[in-house]
DNA sequence: CGCTAGGTTGAGGTACGTCAAGCTAAGTGG
DNA sequence: CCACTTAGCTTGACGTACCTCAACCTAGCG
């Protein structure tokens, strides 16, 4: 595995707390590997019990959840530098799918490799540790997101924190972020159908707010979406502090 | 602090893995401190930046969070044995209050101590760690039922979620439990107005599903109860496995 | 005895879902 | 080059799950 894949997974984690240099070497001593997967592909299948983990290098994947009437529903996003399975290093079957919204690229590594790391690293383990603590605390926003506040509230919440996400792992610039998904899948990820899904769009398209096409998106007024949002970027966690 | 309140999260712990008599001794030893709560107090306020993490001894709390327009959603719920502020260990500023939904007592131990603790033991941090991803994978099934599931359907998979919770945490017996919460907290829970919640609590009794009266729950077809939630118990890990 | 918190019920409104049709652009085969 | 298909987007009409407002009821309590 060359350095420069896991250096997305050291970035991501240097923005929760300066490492050291020996943590980034542990780090990037683990025996990785390299899988590419192509839109719609499956990168961790329900129902399978993980016995690696895997970091997301390049795309959006997503959690997906199936109610009994076969809706879909993805709980969650990952985007580039994500340690996207961590999760599985300590549950057992997968009761979800993480699938490739688009085309992506991830390595991976054996959950006795990183546990030996975390072991030998406590300040490591704790970086991994605020990791999953990260993942909740979106969780949790996107719970009340789907139990509290209007379509148009969710998308434009999803857009703020979708674009500082991408910032943080360098993927966006001037506001705007490839967004190569059809609205079905934006559909599933708010909750909604795929007609009310298009008809919110559209209004934050005619209000100014938003222009999406050809699989890239721009937000215009960010101020103003974020205030539609009720958008606080501080469950993100992205300042640097020892942790 | 007597050893026998810390007990709780010892029994918790070990309905993952066993552990250790030192990785026990080791909990014991951290200075706890007691603190009991009336119904409506808060436990851990927003917007502070906690030095201590705090296990629910006995009652049930909630993570309250709010909308712009004032409305409260509780996005997650807390039994005896749950290591309720974990989170805070990793993350800073709370973006959302943990409430006494009924009288409730709690232990307390300083950061410093429970970060000194999982340096020293290793598999009692894979514990913790695991006791988070847990509450991550709550989470997402919270997600799924906001997301994708008509209200009875979320009602039913919420008592069928707590009863398997509470029996797990030695508190409850023949499918019954203490719920002494009002239907307008319920509501909060569900993401519903408190009028359509009395209407589906009203279904489910009249369909002799529930019996709920006087603070107290029993749940008369579980099976029936478990069909209507899609629940699958499975993303509680309660099952025991090295981790 | 009046007050209050909580539960219950009815009537009407709204945010969303469902069904259906038509549109466009890209790809495929002749 | 043109039919033809298909995936995705868009719009209209209508249905429904849930919300809001309002009234009333009950039990507990000072």
């Amino acid at each position: 595995m060359e350095k420069p894949k896991v250096n997305a997974l050291i970035a991501a984690l240097e923005r929760k707390d300066i490492m050291t240099p020996e943590e980034k070497a542990a780090l990037v001593s683990l025996q990785w590997t390299r899988r590419a997967f192509s839109k719609g592909d499956v990168l961790v299948p329900e129902g399978t019990v993980p016995t690696e983990s895997c970091v997301l290098i390049e795309g959006l994947a997503g959690r997906t959840m199936l109610n009994k009437e076969g809706q879909s529903q993805i709980v969650a996003l990952h985007v580039r530098g994500d340690f996207v399975d961590l999760h599985s290093l300590a549950l057992q079957v997968m009761d979800h799918s993480v699938t490739a919204l688009t085309d992506c690229e991830a390595i991976f590594a054996a959950h006795d490799d990183i546990r030996c790391a975390m072991a030998e690293w406590p300040h490591l383990a704790r970086l991994f540790f605020t990791l999953v603590a990260t993942d909740a605390a979106v969780q949790r926003n996107w719970t009340l997101n789907l139990g509290r506040k209007l379509a148009e509230q969710r998308l434009a919440h999803l857009l703020c924190e979708l674009v500082v996400r991408l910032e943080a792992s360098g993927s966006s610039r001037d506001d705007g972020f490839g967004l190569p998904i059809t609205q079905a899948v934006l559909a599933d990820i708010l909750g909604l159908s795929i007609v009310h899904t298009n008809r919110i769009v559209s209004n934050l398209r005619r209000s100014g707010l938003i222009d999406w096409r050809e699989g890239s998106i721009r937000l215009l007024d960010r101020e103003r979406l974020e205030a539609i949002a009720d958008f606080h970027p501080n469950y993100l966690n992205l300042i640097r502090t020892p942790r």
